[in-house]
DNA sequence: AATAATAAGCGAAACGTTTCAATTGAATTT
DNA sequence: AAATTCAATTGAAACGTTTCGCTTATTATT
């Protein structure tokens, strides 16, 4: 692999001035400037991130965990991410799993977002004193170290629960994702807080995991042994589509016989009919927020905490 | 941030004896060893990448090339090419876009491979003159420094397209996805090849863009003004999933007015009725030749090039 | 003509590791 | 008691950049 130095022998100038015309510096006159580059480019010289980024101390890129590369949500947060980072000429790198244990090891990003649900609230208390800036999505943490971004499952749940019950639906369930997760124990609060307003009580309580499959196998379940609720608000779409699913298979009709809610509102529930009553977030809008604020930290400047809006999408499964 | 360096002074002994210790050196007494890595971790001590990278001339990191973070079958190939690099404990990082020039650029990684469509060939081949090993998916480029790596597109499109015929369909429709890309052409190749054996003339053909869009609007077009083929072969399911939809709200049964064939086998299509006959490639086994293929190249080990057979999913949309 | 200002280029240190080769001191063999 | 081996540790070079401060050559100013 070619390095500066055989630029340097090539062009028959010292190391600095290929440095200082590669990189645009003003002192170098445009015509040895080309020269330089255009020797460069011959040769295919490329230089090396190490020895850049160990000079520099720093990366100039971001790093973005994620859980897995499938989830139906993950795509617009990580473009919206992207969009912004690259407008200010950061590298976005994305890993999951062991790879984003490696990464953080070594510090090789700027700064780190997490969105991995793999990773632990004490990992990441451990971490985040040494390594910074970190952001971590839909978790609450109480760490001074990091800053948490989350989008508005309290509000959101609340004004989706007011909406039922003003369409008259009064005996509603709740189908928990995964208990203890941010996500769903402020879904939940919301969806409470309404019923408790209006002077309901829940009708009763499911509890899955998020995937669609747990749905199925809730609805499964309850299908033999009970009668229905008029109303399940669940913490998921996926989840909502899988109990739909079976619903529908037994011949109930959505939402003549019952009445269901998700959340999320993923791309997937446009294909069921009816078409699932979800809350939908700007996923897109939220990552380049996520991508601003990781900019102010790298730029050491103080941000103020923010949680993104989500939107009541009523249609025709309630 | 602290280094080796603060590491060996709070020791009390030399740099090198506290780089020995934390790899794991033989030559470092355990009790040594142990009462280095704890005050490592006190201190919160997280080594350098860069450093390292820069001293061992490697990242022990592949780079993944892809489009866009959305596509339904990228899923399954990255957990695959995980899978396998995370055994040898090699780093998988993801990238699009600007960042997927950045990281070529400035050699971030010790191997790419490249599913990104938006990278031109020229470029291509000029990056793989200098940047080394490079795979490329779903191409083929009369380039020997890059290994391309395809999946068995004319021989899955032949074997589905007879399979057609055999059931009697005669005349017989395809639509184009991007016309020239490697997949489109190896796809429409195979199921030229079978209509010719057969004795058969193509009926006609349409051109899309691999997108669901598309098939809805091929579809629009061709039902107001013309007669339909008695059955459409489509070069990826997506497409095929658009005309299917707009066919069934214009009152056409599938299959029995019109029979229809996808390809790649999207989890999507198993939402679709009447669910989808296309062909299925096991992207995650897919992942894992193609991670052991690259770590073969890092050890400059010769590989041998090997297509990935897909399999026959009649179910039916025909 | 002497001096000052500017332009163009260079030398060398530094970034934080790894690793070869050398050193020290203790234990063992002669 | 001297010589040899071995274990534990260390010093220093190297990896490829960037960048400060310096030198030299040229041009402008007095």
């Amino acid at each position: 692999m070619t390095n500066i130095k055989d630029v340097a022998r090539i062009a028959g100038c010292s190391i600095s001035t290929v440095s200082y015309a590669l990189n645009d510096d003003k002192r170098i006159p445009e015509i040895t400037a080309n020269k330089i580059k255009k020797i460069a480019a011959e040769i295919g010289y490329l230089p090396s991130a190490a020895a850049r980024n160990l000079k520099k101390q720093r990366t100039k890129t971001v790093l973005v965990a994620i859980s897995d590369f499938g989830g139906p949500v993950y795509h617009e947060l990580l473009d919206g991410i992207h969009n912004e980072l690259e407008k200010h000429s950061y590298t976005m790198i994305v890993s999951t799993g062991s790879s984003t244990d490696n990464l953080l090891k070594e510090r090789m990003a700027d700064g780190t977002i997490i969105c991995d649900i793999n990773i632990t609230n004490k990992t990441l208390k451990q971490v985040s004193k040494i390594l910074k800036p970190i952001i971590i999505l839909d978790r609450k943490l109480d760490d001074t170290e990091l800053v948490d971004m989350t989008i508005d499952n309290y509000d959101s749940m609340f004004l989706l629960t007011e909406d039922i019950i003003s369409k008259g639906y009064r005996r509603i369930a709740f189908c928990h994702g995964v208990k203890k997760t941010y996500d769903n124990e402020s879904r939940y609060a919301g969806f409470k807080a309404a019923i408790e307003k209006h002077g309901l009580a829940i009708d009763r309580e499911y509890v899955g995991n998020f995937t669609k499959e747990s749905g199925v196998k809730i609805a499964n379940s309850f299908i033999e042994n009970e009668s229905l609720p008029e109303m399940i608000v669940c913490a998921n779409d996926e989840m909502a589509l899988g109990i739909m699913e079976v619903l529908q298979e037994k011949g109930y009709k959505i939402p003549n016989d019952i009445g269901i809610s998700g959340f999320d509102d993923i791309e997937l529930s446009h294909y069921y009919t009816p078409k699932l009553s979800s809350i939908k977030i700007d996923r897109f809008e939220w990552g380049r927020k996520i991508a601003k604020t990781m900019l102010s930290l790298l730029q050491k400047r103080k941000v103020e905490q923010q949680i993104e809006k989500g939107e009541l999408i009523i249609r025709d499964s309630y």
